[in-house]
DNA sequence: CTTGTTGTTTACCAAACAGTCAACTATCGG
DNA sequence: CCGATAGTTGACTGTTTGGTAAACAACAAG
């Protein structure tokens, strides 16, 4: 069946770490193929353009990072209210340790991306629409367990979902902008107010 | 003393507009030079390079768009939550308007630009910072002003409005990665929720 | 009218860029 | 060992870019 490497995945891999970390528009295919070691000819082989790419990093992401992260983090063995406290918790955490490394918080890469691009490529744009419809699901779905058992109050669960979901990218957009982690240090009990949490969990100083 | 011009002004206003349509990324000086139909020799002539003129039309959309607005809705002689809600609101009504002109949501230029050059150029992020704090020092006056006057709970009124600040920001970035008002609709009741407010306003159905 | 100042234009360059292609190579099943 | 399949390479093309420079045009003050 031919010859076997692994240029795609690298591919994929260096896509992301350099639109992370600068921007998509500033990223060449050039780039793209130096961080790889991949020649472009190769990347012509795999990827019909840059957007291409995009749009399959993306999805390698939420599959190889993400969605086994929010499986754990949002297990139904946690309280509805823990599971939120602890996913935005692992924001913060996360970003400090990508600034140990990078001397740079650099936020959600997928939120990003789609508000650069969202005006100028559909694909990208519907795969990062889908891609955080998939996130605000997780908190939807606590949402409305922690209205089951009370620690939330009544109301439609999606528009309340879709409310911390915006403080939570615009809390990692503004740390990114500001290179601080103190809009994410704020963020859980900020999002615990939005939500007029009646505090089950404790909170620590 | 020479000459007369407006083509500075029009480098600004070409400039800006191509910036928050699409991204800055994707913006070339030769296309801003066509859309303020300047040639390229003028444009070298008023700034050195692409992120010299964003910072210089940055500055000006602060003092002839942004600033007297503000001055206007966060006035003294609205109640103090009337003024967070008159500002939540516009963001709404200004998003819908271009949203009529261009078929396109876009969000806070501003916000925009600084998420996706802030890893780039330090110039470009210093005055996305300076801007964004002129923001929010709006609000948190406001905050002050409500706490005292009982309608917000007490607490540090600069980490509240950052809060609401990064929830306002959230917002307006999703709503134009959707393309999609719904989350400046929600924006006003979220923003209360989340200063756990006392409503002395009506909210208007 | 002249002279200095301010702004405009045109033509140009070198580097960077996306994208193509044909020749080449490793690997697997048979 | 042989051919089909899967992947690699490097050299190439044409275009777009950022950036420069020198000649030119309008205007104001003396």
């Amino acid at each position: 069946m031919g010859r076997k490497s692994d240029a795609k995945q690298r591919l994929l891999d260096a896509a992301l770490d350099l639109i992370w970390e600068n921007s998509y528009g500033v990223v060449t295919i050039d780039a793209i193929c130096e961080k790889a070691g991949v020649k472009k000819g190769s990347f012509y082989y795999f990827f019909e353009s840059k957007a291409d790419l995009a749009v399959a990093a993306l999805e390698e992401e939420w599959q190889a990072e993400m969605k086994p992260k929010f499986d754990a983090i949002f297990s139904v063995s946690n309280p509805p209210l823990e599971r939120i406290r602890l996913f935005l918790q692992s924001a913060h955490d996360c970003q400090a340790e990508i600034q140990k490394e990078h001397g740079q918080i650099l936020g959600c890469p997928c939120f990003s991306l789609g508000s650069e691009v969202c005006t100028q490529n559909e694909p990208i744009r519907e795969k990062v629409r889908e891609t955080l419809n998939r996130f605000s699901r997780y908190l939807e779905s606590a949402i409305r367990d922690a209205q089951a058992e009370g620690s939330v109050a009544a109301g439609d669960a999606n528009v309340k979902a879709r409310a911390v979901y915006a403080l939570y990218e615009g809390s990692l957009a503004q740390a990114r902008i500001h290179n601080d982690l103190a809009p994410l240090r704020i963020l859980p009990d900020a999002a615990m107010d939005l939500l007029g949490a009646t505090t089950t969990t404790a909170r620590p100083d």
